[in-house]
DNA sequence: GTCTATACGTCGATAGAC
DNA sequence: GTCTATCGACGTATAGAC
């Protein structure tokens, strides 16, 4: 929805303040690597902290804890995937779908240039979070509506662009969406050959209603 | 493809063996709780123990460690699993696959009576293990592989009976009902509204190339 | 805002009695 | 095989200097 911007937060200039929102965003950066590979719970504030080049003191300063170091990987991660999807949507080619899923799939199960092959790894961890309590479990709700929103009212514009009537509404296909991509991909992160690309690409052209020939 | 048997271990009936082999199983039961519902490294060894009434080190003396413990619960993980689905494929109404579909879909989402509602959470933590690390995950990626098989060839079975063309290989079939099942009932475990149950099945004929009706 | 040092609790794992 | 007691290591969180 929004322009990318360069660095970090827009606010603010003065140096001060700068190396307080670099640690914010070091730290960040540091929990999502660390919480995705080995898990919440089997890493230390202070291996957060070590990784990112700080110490627990400033972990403790700027987030209260690993819980709220946990909350806030939680918004950046929100604003991130949104962003990223948007844009997944807005660069697809309007007239071939199989391109739009061949990206979707791809960012999946493809590495990611930043975060590695975690991507997937971070958000079951989060799911998880979420499912064992309700002060992540509310937030991440939310996200899940947001990105079947967007999901769905975008198949939605493309197949009125298109001429191709949506065999359901736009909740409902973007509901279908992501739950193939996610149960997909997680089988695909234990036996890749389980799962071909062609599989996917064509699933969700019958689960959109199209013609199943490519 | 094994008869189920009654209780436990067909072996060994001495009161000495007996207990032996019932702190094997509480230990693993109280395992399977605790490690869904709070995650196993939120978990100590000696509340597991705690739980199952005995002590940690009953614990290292069956299992060796945590780790043992966690192992162990996968095997019977997968057997149980494994034999509520053949019981589920078995039972099926061939005549109508939509009651199929609505009884899977429902040993998924509604709380198990012995169980509770943390099949689901059980089954992700277990993943997140397998996913990170190849001792898990080797055999986690085994068992998915046999529940693909097991779906496939059963739902293939009730196509060939029935005589309804299904519109993939067994295997193929297998994963995408696995991916559907799995990932909506992810996003219903956060918002049961965006996932209505009619959708899953509906969706999950569609996928198998039957008539959109019912 | 960040670092160093540290208090205090908890965890995993073991030793030895029964 | 199971329990009690315990050791060493590690984890969270805080206090005080800069």
């Amino acid at each position: 929805m929004e322009s990318s911007r360069t660095p970090e937060h827009p606010r603010r200039r003065t140096p001060q303040a700068q190396r307080k929102s670099e640690s914010r965003a070091r730290l960040i950066d540091a929990a999502a690597d660390l919480f995705a590979r080995k898990g919440f719970h089997a890493v230390s504030a202070e291996a957060v902290a070590e990784a990112a080049g700080r110490t627990t003191g400033a972990l403790y300063s700027h987030f209260g804890g690993k819980e709220g170091l946990l909350l806030a990987l939680l918004e950046v991660w929100k604003e991130r995937t949104s962003e990223e999807l948007a844009a997944e949507i807005a660069a697809g080619d309007p007239a071939d779908p199989a391109v739009h899923f061949s990206a979707m799939w791809g960012s999946l199960t493809r590495p990611h240039p930043e975060h590695g092959d975690s991507w997937l790894l971070l958000e079951t961890e989060l799911w998880l979070h979420a499912a064992r309590g309700p002060l992540i479990g509310d937030r991440l709700a939310q996200r899940y509506t947001e990105i079947r929103a967007q999901l769905g009212e975008g198949l939605a514009d493309w197949a009125k662009a298109t001429g191709t009537p949506l065999a359901r509404t736009p909740e409902e296909t973007g509901a279908l969406v992501l739950g193939i991509l996610l149960g997909l991909s997680m089988q695909h992160r234990l036996e890749p050959r389980a799962v071909p690309d062609g599989l996917v690409i064509e699933a969700l052209g019958t689960v959109l209603g199209l013609g199943r020939s490519a």
